[in-house]
RNA sequence: GCCCGCUUGGUGGAAUUGGUAGACACAAGGGACUUAAAAUCCCUCGACCUAACAGUCGUGCCGGUUCGAGUCCGGCAGCGGGCACCA
């Protein structure tokens, strides 16, 4: 018999599919609509494992979707902007567009073979001047309403180069040339008021049931909601124009704790003073020589300058604490400015120790004598009662917090305040190969938009990268426009935008991609929400956020309906593809296609390398990355086993949300399986071209056959794989198929009923394997596609069971089994049990303390 | 440093969400078929103890709640993701 033979298959079928325009959707008012959608990817030139799990996971619900009757959305495009391409363009001398487009072009090809139900005609690239250039007009929009602004912001400053610098560059040192030494520096630039929305954005998330519970804990942290007190500390010795100190705090209760304040190297008062302080102004200048992440911020060593000027207490006028400039206080939080209570932050009391300052307890532990608490090295942070505190002593932590706030307040030097973490989203990035910025800046009127008739303002092709910085700046031609309110002389802006802007609406483009507004309103109310949004937990936060945020300021502008400010109903995170590394002896990595296995046993494996024969060392299973060459080529999968292989091994073992490991071995049992199922489906028809019976499965169906044992368990399998497909449970589901298989394999059921089963088996598989699922249901005589058939139902009376199984337990453990009839009552199970031998030799004639039955679960015997 | 996860046999994982731990696979070992190999099929497979039945231990580590804990609570360790200019 042949085997299946994928490349001769899946390629059949693909092409088929296509000349029949079976994944093309159109706007169906008599379907209830589903839209699944997986992140889209970013052209890098090859697709790798991540890209296949990623994609099949979204493949299996929208075939799975469209078998329910669903009319599925199941878009794909290229989230094409972004850094690396400037990067090709430097080092290999090619344009980034025409880098990106080629790799558009490869990356579709090595897509295509994948099977994936996806209506290609929608698919478009976010650098295509058409979508840029929607972007380009909602900016402006958002601009006239408020959502955009200018402010100055800090940026990772490259002073050889005179060029700005991604984070990624800073840690990596991934610059295009060795970066002598990072600075921050500030710059003028473009954001999103994002924050309007943080209350929203928050509260929102209550409503989100269908997104994991940790990306909305994430977000949550993120936003960053906190309620507080916002104190005025008088000043001494400090520059005329400042009186005061604005400090924002979450634990005024704590203030007689403290013993010195802090501001951050960045605030105006800093800064005055370093103007006749020059010590100050050197140690203000190499807390900025650390890169701009919170990371470098927070890991850095804890250091302060001790200013001349001193902070009085609201409370006690003849006290006052010396003020410290501090490079662990961040100027874009709460004032930029803090009063250190050492005893009950972990960040004042390293400082404190460092600048031998005081440290008073003021809350002591719930259980400990007040002259028995001390600090050591470690801040408490739990609950007590408060101590060293005059009118606050003895109270609980809300108490004080509340009436020193109103204290505060009466003073008039108290104000609360809710505060958030979250900041305005900065957009304004400093390259060539991202969305312009479709601002103009006009001597006579300053900044104003550019008209909408004038877009997309696009990107100029005649640019070179043989020089740092952004090309924009020193294109003279481009730069050069006249102001569209006045006419005279002005200037583009040389600014684009983030990259996080693109992903924040494609999936809204998506129902619309010709339309000639940015959305199309019939469309967008037919398709939004995503139903089903699928993608890496690394997207936990900062897209989502943005995107999330992006819909209402859509839907401010006009251009998204009410109902999608929430864009996507369900979040699916799926984890990495993961692979063993191998390194010779001298610690190169090498790929894994080139070593080979020469022992394997329990005790050890042994592997050595295809060319020298030298052995190998084998590391941990981890991400497949270029850097650590443990990755394994889709297409070359697709060309050995095929599409259907390499989806169903992504399918079956690990759970979608966590990480899987690749392995040889656990695609040849995939192939296997495959080539399992196709020889049994050779088999059965073959045995019912002998018996050359004709196709009746309705008699199969009534009451009589409900003992059939082949019959019961395929429509268990139907019930089972149902419930697991709904509930991203794709390994389980596997599991239930390779079980169902097993079955059929070793039934001795008629050929009707295997062929009824092994129909119902193709289908079922259909998700995961439809090559092979349309080519077994083509076998099987039916001309229709297997993808448009309705998904399967199982029989109720197929599914009960007479008898219910109960373990029994003494003292929860495990040490008996009856069978019993369903219905039977608690009390005459209770006395079947106490006369079954295991029972009867442990209770050994007495009498047991109790007896719990768990109806339909389990019983256990309490002695 | 901060926020969020994860941890079950030699391996990937399952466990009806507090109710029989190890489903389904992989690897390994043994056998059948075969001149041989491949392919396929069958058997064994957490550890300890045992001739076998039985029994004891066992879900990263320590402790707790419960008739009963992989599952809930407290603490710890290891690994991973994010930290606002990688996408």
């Amino acid at each position: 018999m042949d085997r299946y033979n994928s490349r001769e298959v899946e390629p059949k079928w693909q092409k088929q599919w296509e000349e029949s325009e079976q994944f093309k959707t159109e706007v169906d008012q008599s379907k209830p609509k589903y839209y699944v959608l997986e992140m889209f990817p970013y052209p890098s030139g090859r697709i790798h494992m991540g890209h296949v799990r990623n994609y099949t996971m979204g493949d299996v619900v929208a075939r799975y979707k469209s078998a329910r009757g669903f009319n599925v959305l199941h878009p794909m495009g290229w989230d094409a902007f972004g850094m690396p391409a400037e990067n090709a363009a430097m080092e290999n001398n090619i344009h980034p567009g025409d880098w990106t487009y080629q790799n558009i072009a490869d990356m579709r090809a090595q897509l295509k073979p994948l099977g994936l139900s996806i209506d290609w005609s929608r698919e478009f690239a976010t650098c295509d001047p058409e979508y840029y250039g929607h972007q380009q007009s909602m900016f402006i929009d958002m601009l006239e309403a408020g959502l955009v602004y200018r402010k100055n912001a800090t940026v990772n400053w490259d002073p050889v180069d005179l060029t700005v610098l991604a984070n990624e560059q800073v840690e990596n040192g991934l610059g295009w040339s060795p970066i002598a030494r990072v600075e921050r520096k500030e710059l003028t630039q473009w954001f999103f008021n994002i924050s309007k929305y943080a209350e929203d954005l928050l509260a929102s998330l209550d409503k989100m049931p269908n997104w994991p519970e940790k990306v909305r804990l994430m977000q949550k942290n993120w936003i960053g909601k906190s309620k507080g007190l916002e104190i005025d500390f008088a000043l001494q010795d400090a520059p005329q124009e400042f009186k005061t100190l604005k400090v924002y705090t979450t634990r005024p209760d704590t203030l007689f704790g403290m013993s010195f304040a802090g501001i951050s190297p960045d605030h105006p008062l800093a800064l005055a003073l370093a103007k006749d302080d020059e010590k100050l102004a050197n140690f203000i200048a190499e807390c900025r020589k650390t890169a701009t992440t919170e990371e470098a911020l927070e890991t850095a060593e804890k250091v302060g300058y001790e200013t001349p000027v001193k902070v009085v207490s609201p409370l006690d006028e003849t006290k006052s604490y010396p003020l410290y400039v501090a490079n662990f206080i961040l100027m874009g939080y709460g004032t930029g400015a803090i009063f250190g209570c050492p005893a009950h932050d972990q960040r004042d009391l390293d400082f404190a120790r460092k600048y031998d300052l005081d440290v008073i307890p003021v809350v002591c532990p719930p259980d400990v004598a007040e002259n028995a608490f001390s600090i050591g090295t470690e801040a408490y942070t739990g609950p007590g009662y408060i101590v060293n505190s005059e009118f606050l002593n003895g109270r609980s932590i809300e108490d004080a917090k509340t009436l020193i706030s109103k204290t505060l307040q009466r003073k008039g030097v108290g104000l609360e305040k809710t505060n958030y973490r979250l900041r305005d989203w900065g957009i304004s990035r400093q390259r060539y190969w991202g969305c312009p910025i479709p601002v103009i800046h006009c001597p006579k009127c300053g900044t104003i938009p550019e008209k909408k008739e004038n877009l997309p303002v696009e990107l100029p092709h005649d640019v070179n990268f043989d020089q740092p910085g952004n090309p924009l700046n020193r294109h003279d031609q481009w730069l050069a426009v006249s102001c569209p309110t006045c006419g005279s002389k002005a200037k583009r802006e040389t600014d684009t935008m983030d990259t996080f802007v693109d992903s924040s609406w494609y999936f809204a483009r998506f129902t619309s991609p010709n339309a000639k507004t940015p959305t199309d309103k019939e469309k967008i109310e037919y398709w939004m929400n995503v139903d089903q949004y699928i993608g890496g937990v690394e997207h936990a936060i900062l897209h989502l956020l943005y995107s999330r945020f992006f819909a209402r300021a859509m839907n401010e502008t006009g251009h998204m309906p009410e109902q999608a400010i929430e864009p996507f109903d369900a979040l699916f995170t799926q984890g990495m593809v993961c692979h063993e590394t191998y390194r010779d002896q001298e610690g190169k990595w090498i790929p894994p296609n080139e070593v080979k296995e020469i022992e394997k046993s329990k005790a050890k494996r042994q592997f050595v390398s295809l060319s020298t024969g030298k052995p190998v060392d084998v590391g941990p299973s981890i991400k497949m990355s270029k850097s650590k060459k443990n990755v394994v080529d889709p297409t070359d999968i697709i060309e050995q086993f095929g599409a259907d292989t390499a989806r169903w091994f992504m399918m079956s073992d690990s759970p979608p949300e966590r990480d899987v490991e690749w392995t040889t071995s656990g695609v040849e049992a995939a192939w296997r399986h495959l080539q399992k199922v196709w020889r049994l489906s050779h088999e059965i028809y073959s045995e019912s071209l002998k018996k050359d019976a004709k196709d009746d499965y309705k008699p199969i169906l009534n009451g009589e056959s409900h003992h059939d044992n082949l019959l019961r368990e395929t429509h268990k399998a139907i019930d089972n794989i149902t419930k697991c497909l709904e509930s991203f449970a794709f390994n389980k589901a596997v599991a239930h198929l390779y079980e169902l298989t097993n079955v059929i394999s070793n039934s001795k059921a008629s050929h009707i009923v295997k062929k009824y089963a092994m129909r119902i088996l193709a289908q079922l598989m259909q998700p995961m394997t439809p090559h092979l699922s349309q080519e077994i249901w083509s076998l099987y005589g039916s001309s229709s596609f297997i993808s448009r058939e309705p998904w399967p139902t199982p029989v109720l009376e197929f599914l009960q069971n007479e008898d219910l199984i109960y373990p029994i337990q003494v003292n929860g453990k495990r040490r008996a089994e009856i069978v019993v009839p369903k219905d039977l009552d608690s009390q005459e199970i209770e006395s079947r049990i106490l006369s079954l031998p295991p029972i009867t030799n442990i209770l050994k004639g007495s009498k047991p303390k109790k007896i719990i039955i768990v109806p339909g679960r389990i019983v256990n015997v309490v002695i």
